[in-house]
DNA sequence: ACTGATTCTTTTTTT
DNA sequence: AAGAATCAGT
């Protein structure tokens, strides 16, 4: 035991060893949160003789789930399969599958997405004939998250107008469509749990004094449904040790609800609190930064984050023309990071939105230097894995309907609009799923027996056969066939019987896409080495549930990219945080939202926090951004970082390079842009109708009635000369150059 | 029914 | 800018 406990700080080996019976700890970023964690656990198994048969560990990913499992077999001889370990949606999962009868579902059920869940209601509404332009499948797809994540039913949401009315409306048939083809979206394996714990007192029972010990990570994120299914299955008697943090708390748009920490505090009688408050990753300076910015937030929980470490370095900042140069900047700092010593795998480079990993991509790529995207475009959404998944859902539960829809004439077999809206029809005749309703066309028209098992002993009879008889026949032989083979055989038998292998084979570019279909035969080989349950069914939940965690299994050493979201609980020797400017972080979309400021603010707390000894902030004057250059003032959150902790650089070059990219995106004119280049390639005289070393697009300007704005455009010359200046408060303008009152330029 | 082309939409963060 | 959805021609 004291081997377990050495190298703890008074703080934690209390938190490790606390003897009450729950307790709420409260962990600033980099105080060894998971440390205590883990060693908790074991501490439990070890010097109290807990059976990892009672203890639950939720975490808030698969991969801290799977490393916190790997950090205990470290520390203790023993095996820990009895325990539960898992995110709450995995922890849901395991346990509907158990009980699904108990829980009304079928045995195979399957998991639905985000975008599986979209094109599900997409055609409800379809189905209900709502074209209505009020009711994008996106809002509806929010609303009935948003009441699944606080516990509500369709008959349990609360209707106070038109609006909110309709919303129920289509939530009921979504309800219903669901439950006609057997799949479940994220929030439904919540509240699904949730539902089979609280009319299942036996259940409940059986589940709340088995987990005697019941751990959580990061409880600042969990949902109000969450925190409820938490107190069910811990019941009277179990022992709760949450850890979380405030200030990280950044998950609000999916339901985390911080309040659920006061809450614990009063339903588990929680007298004191545990604050874990020395910071052992970064350096002073990145530290007081980062508090000096969190101090804008109110009503923080009271927690004061120090370190032992020096100063270190100040944080570095950078000012780019545009997001290219941005990018060559980060490319440049990485290079000579990594001369001094600094493995690529230890820097981080975040971002606010997926979309600005492209630039950042592309500038790593052409330098060859080797990095990894993290989220994205993950593997299992690609199309191709997406239309294997699709056969092999089909193969484990043949009423999903999305994926019947997805290969029903993938590879094509002549199954047009035509014959799948027949199909459709009679599926919604029949109450069934599509499946159902194309068995039946089958049999009615082939009038011979239903079985299988008739139809492939007829096999070189009875084809060719057309349309949806020949999807339908396929299908059935493929689980037929199926039904005795291991996993990877499912795999390679439905690739070459789908078509799937061929088409990929025969086409132009599918070169790529067979690769990927081979690394999903990659995927399951890894999947099946490391879990338990090598079954179809299993599998297809994982694919869902970690398509974000799935990597190419090489550990070579990649320079690591990611939003700043997927940052949370990392950390690295360097973080470059780009795009740093106002309406991408903070982004636009927050300033409307209750609280969004504060969120966004914790999340560039998160972003700073991640560092250990060096942070380079950069923000760019101008950006491709959705096929658009936009015109960014630099962040907020940079001026509320202390100016005795930033050390300013100066782009290497100035204007040369700038000018073209102006011209190519707002040169006024009906000349095409090539022209317009060459134009002023040959006579720079030309080119300056305006002094563009004063009049730069994307410089920073200060006028004295409208503030601080940026230059998006100017024409004209001499006394005509005209400036377009996107002011922060007052919009766009366009001004005289001879009577605008600058007061900075 | 299939194809290629054109128009429309999306565009924060994730289990 | 990139994908999805829709349309027109074969």
């Amino acid at each position: 035991m004291s081997l377990l406990l050495s190298g703890l700080n008074n703080e934690q080996v209390k938190a490790v060893t606390l003897e009450e019976k729950s307790a709420l700890v409260l962990a600033g970023a980099g105080s060894g949160k998971t440390r205590v964690l883990t060693t908790r656990i074991s501490y439990l198994i070890q010097s109290r003789q807990v059976s990892p048969h009672n203890i639950l560990a939720v975490t808030f990913t698969n991969k801290a789930a799977k490393e916190m499992r790997a950090r205990i077999s470290n520390m203790l001889p023993i095996n820990i399969q009895g325990m539960w370990v898992g995110t709450f949606h995995s922890l849901c999962n395991r346990m509907l599958r158990a009980h699904y009868q108990d829980a009304g579902l079928p045995q195979a059920f399957q998991i639905l997405d985000s975008s599986d869940q979209l094109a599900v209601i997409k055609r409800v509404l379809k189905d209900i004939n709502v074209d209505n332009e009020k009711f994008t499948p996106r809002q509806v797809q929010w609303f009935i998250n948003n009441a699944k994540d606080d516990g509500l039913r369709g008959l349990q949401v609360e209707v106070y107008d038109d609006f909110t009315r309709k919303m129920v409306e289509f939530y009921l048939a979504y309800e219903q469509q669901c439950n006609k083809e057997g799949v479940v979206d994220f929030s439904e394996l919540l509240l699904r749990s949730y539902e089979l714990l609280i009319r299942n007192e036996v259940l409940q029972k059986h589940y709340s004094s088995r987990f005697i010990h019941i751990l959580v990570d990061e409880f600042q994120d969990t949902s109000q449904l969450q925190y409820k299914w938490l107190r069910l299955l811990a019941g009277s008697e179990s022992s709760v040790f949450v850890v979380g943090d405030d200030d990280q708390s950044i998950y609000a748009f999916r339901g985390a609800n911080t309040g659920n920490m006061k809450e614990f505090k009063r339903d588990f009688h929680i007298s004191g609190v545990i604050k874990l408050e020395q910071n052992y990753r970064s350096h002073g300076n990145i530290l007081d930064a980062a508090n000096t910015l969190i101090r804008n937030n109110n009503g923080r929980l009271d927690k004061n984050l120090w370190t032992a470490e020096d100063h270190g370095e100040l944080l570095k900042v950078y000012n780019a023309p545009t997001d290219l140069d941005e990018a060559s900047f980060i490319v440049n700092e990485v290079k000579s990071l990594h001369t001094e010593g600094v493995r690529f795998s230890k820097i981080g480079v975040l971002y606010r939105s997926n979309a600005q990993s492209r630039v950042l991509e592309h500038a790593l790529f052409n330098a060859s230097l080797s990095y990894r995207v993290y989220g994205g475009l993950r593997f299992f959404e690609r199309q191709e894995v997406k239309h294997a998944l699709a056969y092999l859902r089909m193969i484990a539960n043949p009423d999903d309907d999305n994926a019947l829809l997805r290969i029903i004439n993938f590879p094509t077999r002549g199954i047009g609009a035509r014959s799948l809206e027949q199909l459709q029809d009679s599926a919604k005749e029949q109450g069934g799923s599509l499946w159902q309703a194309a068995l039946e066309m089958s049999c009615g028209k082939g009038g011979k027996g239903r079985s299988s098992a008739s139809r492939i002993e007829n096999k070189n009879i009875d084809a060719p056969r057309k349309g949806i008889n020949s999807f339908v026949f396929l299908i059935e032989s493929m689980r037929h066939d199926c039904s005795e083979l291991s996993l990877p055989e499912i795999v390679d038998h439905m690739l070459v019987h789908s078509g799937l292998a061929d088409y990929y084979n025969n086409h132009r570019e599918g070169a790529n896409r067979l690769e990927n279909l081979n690394e999903l035969i990659n995927a399951i080989t890894i999947y099946i080495q490391e879990s338990e349950d090598s079954s179809l069914t299993a599998f297809l939940a994982h694919a869902s549930l970690e398509a974000g965690e799935y990597q190419n299994s090489d550990n070579q050493d990649a320079i690591q990219l990611m939003t700043v979201h997927s940052a949370k609980g990392l950390e690295f020797h360097s973080v470059f945080l780009s795009g740093l400017e106002e309406g991408l972080f903070p982004h636009d979309n927050s300033y409307n939202e209750a609280g969004g400021l504060e969120e966004e603010r914790r999340l560039m707390y998160v972003a700073l926090t991640r560092a250990q000894q060096r942070v380079y902030l950069s923000f760019a004057q101008s950006r491709m951004l959705h096929g658009q250059t936009h015109y960014n003032v630099p962040s907020r959150f940079l001026n509320e970082i202390p100016k005795n902790l930033l050390k300013v650089l100066h782009p290497i070059q100035e204007f040369e390079d700038i000018e073209e990219i102006s011209i190519d995106s707002n040169y006024r004119d009906n000349v095409s842009v090539k022209d317009s280049i060459l134009k002023k390639k040959s006579s720079s005289l030309e080119v300056h109708a305006i002094d563009s070393s004063k009049w730069n697009i994307g410089k920073r300007v200060v006028h004295k009635k409208f503030g601080v704005g940026v230059i998006v455009s100017y024409e004209g010359a001499g006394v005509d000369a005209r400036v377009q200046v996107k002011f922060n408060e007052y919009g766009t303008k366009w001004l005289s150059l001879e009577y605008a009152k600058f007061l900075s330029i």
